[in-house]
DNA sequence: AATTAGTTTGTTGCGGCAACATACTAATTA
DNA sequence: TAATTAGTATGTTGCCGCAACAAACTAATT
């Protein structure tokens, strides 16, 4: 059965994660200030910090004075707690980092991979990466807590394997077991884009909130969907396909790789703005992009399209505007499914999201429900196309936060 | 702080919580198969069924001989554990229900009511049926284990508080004060549609479901989002408003009465349907439904569009097929976004649910995702027009299976 | 400067309680 | 009678709550 009744190590180990997560929420905080919050006793939640200092997962730092009365003793996580390694395969790289336990970044490496090869010389190339980094790492003189790797597809979380893929043409990659094996560490495997909504649940913008969405724009449309406190993930892992809504069914419209016409995702992907520009310049030929593709002998792309908007080009502008409002008929509908706290948006697509996020949110505010407290914040990831390597290291952290007693103590 | 620790009260509460809904899940059990399904110790499962026992929540019945060993005691869900009763405020009429605690219905009215009257009287209207029901109920001699309510609008479960219902141009009414005041019963209120769902989750086709949608589809199409084995409400119970999702923004369409244009209900509601019956009456004189409408002195109805249906009336088996299609393309969305087990299509259109589901189940096929488990069943639920009375019992079935011990032994 | 009062923090020891382990009794089949 | 399975009784473990207490400070007064 899947542990679905509770006892008294199940009550220690909740409690102590409430206790580790607020440190972590909100740092520096003293032991009675936690009794207050958590509505524990305060000799519960000393012997709970007990805890958690002797698996060294929090500190000690200074003392709180200033108000009447015994000063407090101020707490906070310990970054020295442990190393995590965290790995983002993406169709045409692999990235990896570590990170201390908040999550600052003391190693990293992107290298491109070539989508043709076959899949094992991808996975040998972020593996000799992966070593090097913990060679890095192992200079510090830390334990590590394990390895989070965040790919595109739908994942298999307890046993850790990729189960498919569409964008990589991968199925049943075990990648928990490849990487265990050669790495000797916990691993934790996770879809890009959930680990990108994770990761902003631990360290971006959506830090207290318990239902928000991060939309991963790029080559298509996905998201990762925070609901109740806790990603959703549906029947087997595909939730979050919220690129191909059919509705726009208009014959007219381009057919999207899915085989169906008018989804989403064909408005207001990379792809659709690349061809808004192409098709402008066919018939406006004042736009400095020409010469951009010339002088950098490059095709068509997003950041060059970006840099030509940063110099003020009509062109570029007009086609993010434009893909903004698609964007943000899709956002709408999701605020009126969902009644999010707010809707994030991630991925490639969102180095351009200065120019794109002030037509989202016009149209949103045109096409979500009047109700005025129905209205969900529309903001911009703040880790950029990192999201997802950064959402690796957090799925780590956010296993130790979720049960500290999985680490030793020393 | 919202309780977000647990003690050993928790420990109790839960896993009674887990032993009771087994024993309604899965009726008849013995304390020892309890004990396996669970992992608690026999011992424990003893203490606890004893506890539901006291409370009269469960009665054993009968021995299970045949094997070998001594013959297993098994346990039922009590019917005579208590009387609920349920209540749902239509737009336009009020359904009064009492059941035992297996949700058998033992009495029930339905009345029209007018809502151009003012709030005060609706809900006088109410009270009056609801007493004669507890009238009718204490004739049995068995205690009342709470009511529940069912309505349109946004719901302060925690207040018991209509926060708004736009069709019902109501706001701020405190239901669960009135009603706990007139009948001195544990009062429930929620929204209709999540009361459906709930329904669906203890009595209907989604039994065994964790992550399922109920669509509710009449003046306009609502949902009940039932996700990680829970309701999902949103940030303020917004959530589930899936008819207004605003991608088809094709300017010739019909504007919804949000505002917008090419909201998804407005091709998939009930009026909807109407209007495709009259646009096919205009060109083609051979349906019935002429003869129909001036023999019953009636406007032309979803209930006599059915009508004409069943005796094979082309334009009305076509008008069901289309708007079945219609209803398909938003279904096939909902999948892709959520990749639910199972969406269940109630509400008062689903009276004619024999004609649409074809239709359905066709673009569905169609326009969702191919990953074959990525399928989702499509369902009629069992409950026709009366989902949300249902419902409305079932979220007071749903709190004492949540916490037993509120319920007084005796 | 010394003293006293008051406040807040954090610890200690004890009691209650829930689940668990173990050893038992009960009721049946072979 | 032996084997098997169901359920009960007893004692143990471990967690949290409670209340008293020690510690460390500020503030006011002498």
């Amino acid at each position: 059965m899947s542990k679905n009744t509770a006892d008294q190590a199940f009550v220690r180990e909740h409690n102590l994660s409430s206790v580790l997560r607020l440190i972590h929420t909100q740092p520096p905080i003293s032991r009675a200030q936690l009794a207050v919050i958590t509505g524990l006793n305060k000799s519960t939640v000393s012997s709970l910090v007990d805890e958690l200092l002797a698996r060294k997962l929090v500190h000690e730092t200074g003392n709180n004075t200033g108000g009447a009365g015994r000063p407090a003793t101020l707490l906070e996580i310990n970054p020295q707690a442990g190393l995590i390694v965290g790995v983002e395969l993406g169709v045409d790289f692999v990235s990896v980092a570590v990170t201390d336990f908040l999550g600052n970044i003391i190693w990293r490496r992107r290298e491109d991979a070539d989508p043709t090869e076959d899949q094992e010389k991808m996975i040998n190339q972020a593996l000799r990466i992966v070593k090097e980094a913990m060679a890095a790492g192992e200079k510090k003189n830390i334990r590590f807590l394990g390895l989070g790797l965040a790919t595109p597809g739908t994942v298999d979380l307890k046993e850790g394997v990729l189960i498919f893929a569409p964008n990589l043409h991968w199925r049943n990659v075990p990648f928990g077991k490849i990487f265990s094996e050669q790495t000797k560490l916990r691993v934790f495997v996770e879809n890009d884009a959930n680990a990108a909504a994770i990761a902003e649940h631990l360290f971006g913008t959506a830090r207290q909130s318990q239902d928000f969405l991060f939309v991963f724009a790029g080559v298509g449309i996905g998201g990762g969907l925070f609901l109740n406190g806790k990603l959703y993930r549906g029947k087997n892992g595909y939730a979050g396909e919220i690129g191909h809504s059919p509705i726009m069914a208009d014959p007219s419209q381009t057919v999207c790789h899915c085989g169906n016409r008018g989804c989403w995702e064909t408005y207001a992907n990379q792809y659709s703005i690349i061809q808004r520009v192409q098709a402008r310049l066919e018939v406006k030929r004042t736009s400095i992009i020409p010469k951009l593709i010339a002088e950098q002998n490059s095709p068509i792309t997003i950041p060059l399209i970006k840099q030509a908007a940063d110099a003020g080009d009509r062109e570029a502008l007009d086609s993010f505007t434009e893909a903004g409002h698609a964007m943000g008929q899709g956002f709408a509908g999701l605020i009126n499914i969902f009644n999010p706290e707010k809707i994030i948006l991630g991925g490639p697509l969102s180095i351009a999201g200065e120019y794109l996020l002030p037509a989202i949110k016009e149209t949103v505010t045109r096409h979500s429900l009047p109700e005025s407290d129905q209205q969900a914040e529309v903001l911009l990831s703040p880790f950029g196309p990192d999201a997802s390597l950064i959402g690796a290291i957090a799925i780590v952290v956010d296993d130790v936060l979720s049960k500290p007693m999985n680490i030793e103590r020393r």
